[in-house]
DNA sequence: ACATCATGACTGACCAGTCAGTCAGTGTGA
DNA sequence: TCACACTGACTGACTGGTCAGTCATGATGT
């Protein structure tokens, strides 16, 4: 359940370069000793985060729990987010955004409207609906209309980005021929299951079981399997 | 703890039939004004109580403001609602159950799939996306994860019958070799477009603007346009 | 000796839920 | 028809408790 690790807490700390040359080579060890630390101590707070505001939402979650559940003091949350609404922001953006480049990257490539679909839905179930990144989504689902700073990150930063590359390769096939132009109006609707998915999980998964890979698979089937005219 | 004193007051007040046969007839009328009053009260609360919830959240809704806004003090949402939380679902029941019936009778009827498709996407806008259901489906997406009561309620009140309605008709397409099996497994699969219009409106409509009914339309064209084996 | 980081007791604001009191409307008796 | 008693729906100030955010103090490393 460690897998935020990668988030890019290195962060150049800018500036501070005065003095004390002497001490240059054990300071900067000193220095990347505490920048390890400090990066840890804030993604056990993320961490801590992203559990309370799953299970009690963002006004039901207690400071003082997502401290307790981090190992620190209440007061050192207050040294890495200025406020409750601030731990929220940087952690719906700090899980997200690492997808970004991958999923711009997808269309660059020329590939099939079906190969895409599929890269997608698999993209989808390895790197958020079986991580904690699906709890971060279900978070921004519920949560976000409160948060329109963050809805408006999110549309900026992650989906409209999304939305136009999914679109670039559905133009081309539409071009070709191979599907209608429905589709490339709104690229939404390969999503949609996967939004039901984390929708159902959440709320009815106890009553009945949902197989999203299998959700998935069958929906773009249905989508994409050639067609003739009616 | 004088609350459910009035709750349900249509309830016999067992006994209690001293004298006073002459007041009869303006008794009556009296407890009927007094009745349609109080489901009046009851209306303003609940809608009152939706607007709130939906801009604030289960949690960050202030009962004083529900009062306010149902032009009401405080102290009356309790004659009518044991407590917040009451309140919420008895608002959630009260929105969703008359939708119901309808969704039933449409099982019964023998359409074909295309037009059970149109019927639903149909109902869908008019009855819910129209409607201020859709505020209480949004709260139901947010907040139902804290309310399995409520959850449990939806499921089998309104979702499993709709889904065994729907499936009903599907299966029925199957054995005509209209459709593939796929779908008759994952009827989920024709309402996701659904569910992704309510969450796209809650929080992306203000960047990009998304038409309901075309999305659904051009959905159910390309799950159900006949088509030929790959 | 000093700088930085960390702590957790504390404070002030806030809010769900309560309850003693009010009063409009109803029944009763003359 | 009037006056008086009675009822219970309604009110809103109040209470008990909670919690985000602060800050005086302590720990650690250089």
């Amino acid at each position: 359940m460690r897998q935020t690790s990668n988030l890019r807490k290195k962060e150049r700390r800018s500036g501070r370069r005065r003095g004390a040359e002497r001490t240059r080579t054990a300071g900067h060890a000193a220095r990347a000793v505490r920048n390890a630390r400090s990066a840890k101590r804030r993604d056990a707070i993320l961490n801590a985060a992203l559990d309370e505001f799953s299970s009690r939402g963002f006004e039901g979650a207690r400071l003082d729990d997502v401290a307790r559940r981090a190992g620190v003091a209440k007061g050192t949350i207050y040294l890495y987010f200025r406020d409750k609404e601030m731990l929220f922001q940087e952690l719906v953006r700090t899980m997200l955004t690492p997808l970004v480049g991958t999923i711009e990257a997808m269309g660059e490539v020329d590939v099939s409207v079906t190969e895409m679909a599929d890269r997608i839905a698999d993209l989808f179930v390895r790197e958020v609906y079986e991580t904690r990144r699906k709890d971060v989504v279900r978070l921004m689902i519920s949560e976000g209309r409160r948060f329109p700073k963050l809805a408006e990150f999110y549309y900026h930063e992650v989906l409209s980005r999304i939305v136009a590359a999914v679109r670039k390769v559905l133009r081309r096939a539409v071009a070709r021929g191979e599907i209608p132009e429905g589709l490339a109006q709104y690229p939404q609707i390969i999503a949609a299951p996967a939004i039901l998915a984390i929708v159902w999980n959440g709320l009815f998964e106890r009553f009945e079981q949902l197989d999203v890979r299998q959700l998935m698979k069958i929906h773009i089937e249905l989508l994409f399997s050639q067609r003739r005219r009616p």
